[in-house]
DNA sequence: ACATTAATTATGT
DNA sequence: ACATAATTAATGT
């Protein structure tokens, strides 16, 4: 049930892992293989926590496999999905907005490869490393602007258009092309819908039922493909330009 | 226009 | 067999 124990690769990590995320893309071979060398690779579990909310943060990680939810609890136990993080992004990058521990917790939403390294070394990583810090900033940005734009749904939108904007999301950052559409990359619940939107399960599963009935999706336990996604942008109340 | 409650059924180890 | 996930209807705000 736990995540393995930290670990120093005892097989050097190929320098193809990196070479090809943003942050990394415009370092040299020599400058990558000393990120990987310090770095500690980890292999968590899925639904294990990576690292808990209001924790030290004493290290950031990449994730180089595998989905990760970002959630916070409230003082009567509800969970809030903030964001998902998809392969190849950084995660609890604490020191990039200037904290000392996590704003959040981050769990594993498939089994998830995760390279590590102390938080000490960020100073170094963005001073050394040629693009390091303006890719960061850049899905820091992102990563804001669209909890802001979840917010705004919130406060404005019907839960209808919530939840079919919330799943265009999805599949735009994590979406996988099968015969029957597009898919959602990892296992999601009514439930983690639900938290994501601030709704029920029912009405989740509700609204799911009739989308399906309708041939907009195609859903099975803890599964969710779109069929026909324009659709679904009609119905997410999204402006259409003129 | 939604939540809540509750009962029931399906699905994966 | 057991826990987790999903469905459905009825009722409440």
């Amino acid at each position: 049930m736990s995540s393995q124990p930290a670990r120093k690769p005892q097989f050097r990590l190929d320098e193809s892992l990196l070479t090809d995320l943003p942050p990394f893309s415009r370092l040299d071979r020599r400058q990558i293989r000393e990120i990987l060398d310090l770095a500690v690779s980890r292999r968590h579990d899925a639904g294990s926590a990576i690292f808990d909310e209001g924790a030290q943060a004493e290290r950031f990680y990449l994730l180089l496999d595998g989905h990760v939810r970002v959630v916070r609890i409230t003082e009567t136990g509800e969970q809030v999905i903030a964001l998902h993080i998809p392969p190849g992004q950084l995660l609890g990058i604490a020191p990039a907005i200037g904290r000392e521990t996590y704003p959040a917790t981050a769990v594993a939403a498939t089994e998830a490869i995760t390279l590590g390294w102390p938080v000490r070394l960020w100073p170094d990583f963005v001073c050394d490393y040629d693009g390091f810090a303006t890719e960061t900033y850049k899905t820091v940005g992102k990563r804001i602007g669209e909890m802001n734009t979840r917010i705004m749904e919130l406060a404005t939108q019907q839960v209808e258009q919530r939840i079919a904007n919330s799943i265009l999301r999805l599949i735009n950052q994590s979406g996988r092309k099968t015969d029957e559409g597009i898919e959602i990359a990892f296992p999601i619940t009514r439930q983690d819908l639900s938290e994501l939107t601030g709704t029920t399960l029912h009405t989740v599963s509700r609204l799911l039922s009739a989308w399906e009935k309708q041939g907009l999706v195609k859903s099975a336990r803890r599964k969710i493909v779109v069929r026909d996604a324009h659709a679904l942008m009609l119905l997410s109340g999204a402006q259409p330009r003129h």
